[in-house]
DNA sequence: CACGGATGTTTCGTGTACGAAATATTCGCG
DNA sequence: CGCGAATATTTCGTACACGAAACATCCGTG
């Protein structure tokens, strides 16, 4: 593990860490809540947004966007076309490659949902001010820099190098 | 409906609701992969880890800690039980409620693992500033204020937002 | 004391979610 | 041309995660 750093934690960081954790599962919930009311669950209303407003997407490409592994979506669009929301169609130029696809029921319910996947919290951004906004995108760009870093240097994992140059920052 | 998204869509929103998506799940991620040096899922570091803190706890507060429903927390607490981490122990004044209650295993494991869960996410935070931190945890607790009056069915007061959807729900 | 409702936990069915291995196909390079 | 590495998807096994229903126990009121 890291290098585990002095317990001289701030009073904030627990309360951040804990306000993330409800604003997400929390948001999770209701949008599964609304999903629910058109016969779909929260990943299935994600990812019949996604096709529409992006059109057919690979399997991939779809798990890459849903930040999910490809196996996880497997079943997703199987249970999915299953209820005949969506096709898979095998790349003509690539027959690895499989395109998903609205079906007709597909996209007649994407047009009737008018909601975005994590609509609460959508909605409660957009009330905050102009510069909360912004000081809140920036805050947390600074955050996910590091957190990216962290990835990716833990790429290896051989254990007895302490030295993860922690400190990176750009002007 | 040719508009699909209302023209109110600032583009700091999206950005957020990504960069907070990507901070939780991958953060998750790395505390499942910290767990699992230890042979343990992320769940169960998270329970080792609260009952290290707090003691023994029933099964409900438990799962009203960690955010679960009951239900999930018994499968959890099924599968450690089976891996020696815990017992069940039925209460004798009250013999409804079940105490959950670490070990000798699991005291032992608790004391090598250094790490809290969301270790990555906090790590990050403590290397803000003290004013962003303040900053970051008050625009987030009035997140947080607009979600939960979302959840409890009321919207009070709020600045004239229209509600996207209606939900029904017990009062 | 009894009984009906409230509370705590488990069971059950379904749907994610992940990683490793299997499968299918393409591509690079000799 | 051919073969092994690389890429795309699926399969498999395990572990959450939730809600509804079943089960167990407690409690208040008559």
């Amino acid at each position: 593990m890291a290098a585990s750093l002095p317990p001289d934690t701030k009073p904030e960081v627990d309360a951040i860490v804990e306000t993330i954790i409800y604003l997400y599962t929390e948001s999770r919930r209701l949008t599964k809540g609304l999903a629910a009311q058109f016969g779909l669950t929260g990943p299935q209303l994600t990812v019949i947004k996604l096709l529409q407003e992006l059109g057919d997407l690979s399997l991939s490409s779809l798990s890459e966007r849903i930040r999910a592994q490809n196996s996880t979506v497997t079943g997703i669009i199987d249970r999915m076309e299953r209820e005949g929301l969506v096709k898979r169609e095998r790349s003509t130029t690539d027959r690895r490659v499989v395109y998903i696809r609205l079906s007709e029921k597909g996209q007649k319910l994407a047009r009737e949902i008018q909601v975005e996947p994590m609509e609460i919290f959508r909605s409660a951004l957009t009330d905050l001010s102009q510069s909360d906004l912004e000081h809140l995108l920036r805050v947390l760009t600074k955050l996910q820099k590091r957190v990216v870093s962290h990835v990716e240097g833990r790429v290896s994992e051989a254990q007895g190098a302490p030295r993860a140059g922690e400190e990176e920052d750009k002007p």
